[in-house]
RNA sequence: GGCGCCAUCGCCAAGCGGUAAGGCAGAGGACUGCAAAUCCUUUAUCCCCGGUUCGAUUCCGGGUGGCGCCUCCA
């Protein structure tokens, strides 16, 4: 049975109850990549933060279809294709390959449908001459246009105005400067297909109402994107789609907030200040990812800086150390009988740990609030840090600290973040920073050994003379109970 | 200029009518041979000015500041 929540909607500007066009049922569009060049972290956030809405929804009882298209046939792909002679298709096959390794190493799950552009040219000529057929387009010399001004409703999501957008230059025989194009009359050098107006190229926005409804059908329950996407792309795809199919186009515009550089502005490359994917990944597990763009709310701008990719690790190390702390605990017994002898700290962990599942629907279900969520994850965690301070936990605590652990296991499912086992990540972290830092193992283990025999000998100044060596390595030794265990500092 | 969003502790960030979650960083303490980790303690007149209300960070109006879009953008 799939679980109500509540949206915000672009289009209202309010938060709603949603409702699906088929109960039980989710059609999800989003609109993904032109892929022209290596993904950044701005657009990992886009895809992050559905990927995660995905998983939630589906581990809620929803049947979800989620649909995230490629654009491969664009201005940038061919200007880009042009400067290093390659064919433009080419190019953009390869960058989908290239997406694919990253989006697979950053964890996402696949899409149900990815179209391509190039892929899709019959159902964009179907919607094109739909929509001339109507009265809602023109064509002059071999382009189709779309007249704005058939569209009463053009503007709403964006809250432009018609009037307002006709200073553009009604350039190349537009009738109007709003009007955009459904059909590129073909330039020589370009990518062109047969059309009945003469050979060309589909525009920008026509792809995605066509992709969408020969997926989803005419009305969308959810389409997705960047913020920077409401206009003028979105607002398009409405006129095209309501005009072409005469139904209602989307029933929840869901837009993310975008990435921002610490000066405030976002990232992009015109600023210079790009981060690809997999320069992150290399020193940083993908998990640290997942969790710095789920510890904001999906709608907020994202500032991002050097110390972002640190922290977000810090985080999670201290999420990932509970959860270890947690799973070496051992003992039997009935959980409530065993918190109550073993105080109030075994208490509050096994209580924490039962509500946790109702505050996590209540955050997600509420315009899927995932810094809420995360907020709650950290309180148990210290819950179950404090209760590990007590000398019978690690022997008996399993029981009490049960709840906790089931929680991680929900959150990994319903969200994807700390789905990562345990040992794995702390020594993927480990890999990953000490390749960083340019330290192996071995030399880590002989200091160690070395420090060892010193301190055996109580020669404690020697001894922390070789711990010195390590810290400044950014190695930090720490004196268990179970024996000398070691950190690669974050940052 | 037009449209929209936002302003909460040093930094990041929830909350959105009943005097403020969480994280990072800092300080002090417990623990430790000393450390580290962990735990405890500790830091907020919620941008300003009006208004509505018994009561506002939360609602309304006006400022100021920031950002996004209006040309390609996740």
């Amino acid at each position: 049975m799939a679980a109500p929540f509540r949206l915000y909607n672009t289009l209202t500007r309010t938060v709603e109850d949603f409702v699906p066009v088929t109960p039980g049922r989710v059609g999800l569009y989003v609109c993904g990549m032109t892929v022209y060049d290596r993904c950044h972290v701005g657009h990992a956030c886009a895809m992050m933060i559905f990927d995660t809405f995905v998983r939630y929804l589906r581990h809620r009882g929803w049947e979800v279809e989620f649909v995230r298209n490629f654009t491969d046939v664009d201005d940038k792909i061919i200007n880009r294709a042009n400067e290093v002679g390659e064919d433009p298709l080419a190019l953009a096959h390869r960058f989908i390959a290239a997406f694919h390794e990253d989006a697979d190493a950053m964890g996402l799950l696949r899409p149900d449908h990815e179209p391509k552009v190039s892929e899709s040219i019959e159902d964009i000529l179907t919607l094109t001459q739909q929509l001339i057929d109507r009265g809602h387009a023109y064509v002059v010399d071999g382009s189709v246009w779309f007249s704005v001004e058939t569209f009463d409703a053009y503007g709403r999501l964006s809250g432009q105005k018609v009037d307002e957008l006709r200073s553009a230059d009604a350039a190349e025989g537009k009738r109007s400067g709003a009007d955009f194009a459904l059909w590129k009359a073909a330039k020589p050098g370009e990518p062109a297909w047969p059309s009945p107006w003469g050979p060309g190229r589909p525009g920008w926005h026509i792809e995605c109402s066509a992709m969408a409804a020969s997926r989803l059908g005419d009305t969308i329950d959810i389409h997705g994107g960047g913020l920077d996407l409401v206009f003028p792309h979105h607002e398009n795809e409405i006129a095209q789609s309501e005009c072409g199919h005469g139904a209602k186009y989307v029933r929840y515009w869901m837009h993310n907030g975008l990435l921002t550089m610490s000066s405030g502005q976002k990232m992009g490359k015109s600023l210079g200040n790009v981060i690809n994917i997999e320069d992150a990944l290399g020193a940083f597990p993908a998990q640290t990812l997942r969790l710095y763009y789920l510890q904001n709310h999906y709608r907020s701008p994202l500032p991002w800086g050097d110390e972002a990719l640190p922290e977000a690790l810090a985080m999670l190390s201290r999420l990932y150390e509970a959860r270890e702390v947690a799973e070496a605990m051992g003992g039997e017994g009935d959980a409530e009988q065993l918190a109550k002898e073993l105080g109030p700290d075994a208490e509050a962990v096994l209580n924490l740990g039962r509500a946790f599942p109702a505050r996590l629907y209540a955050a997600l279900d509420e315009d899927f609030n995932t810094a809420r969520a995360l907020g709650d994850l950290f309180e148990l965690a210290r819950a179950i840090n404090r209760f590990a301070n007590h000398k019978k936990a690690k022997k008996r605590g399993g029981p009490v600290v049960a709840p906790a652990l089931a929680a991680f296991a929900l959150v990994a499912d319903a969200t994807g973040l700390m789905a990562q086992p345990t040992r794995d990540f702390l020594d993927e972290v480990k890999t990953k920073r000490l390749a960083a830092l340019g330290i192996t193992r071995d030399e880590i283990e002989a200091k160690l050994a070395e420090r060892n025999a010193l301190r055996a000998e109580k020669r404690w100044a020697e001894a922390d003379a070789v711990r010195g060596e390590l810290d400044a390595r950014n190695i930090v030794v720490m004196d268990t109970a179970d024996g000398v265990d070691w950190r690669v500092k974050l940052g």
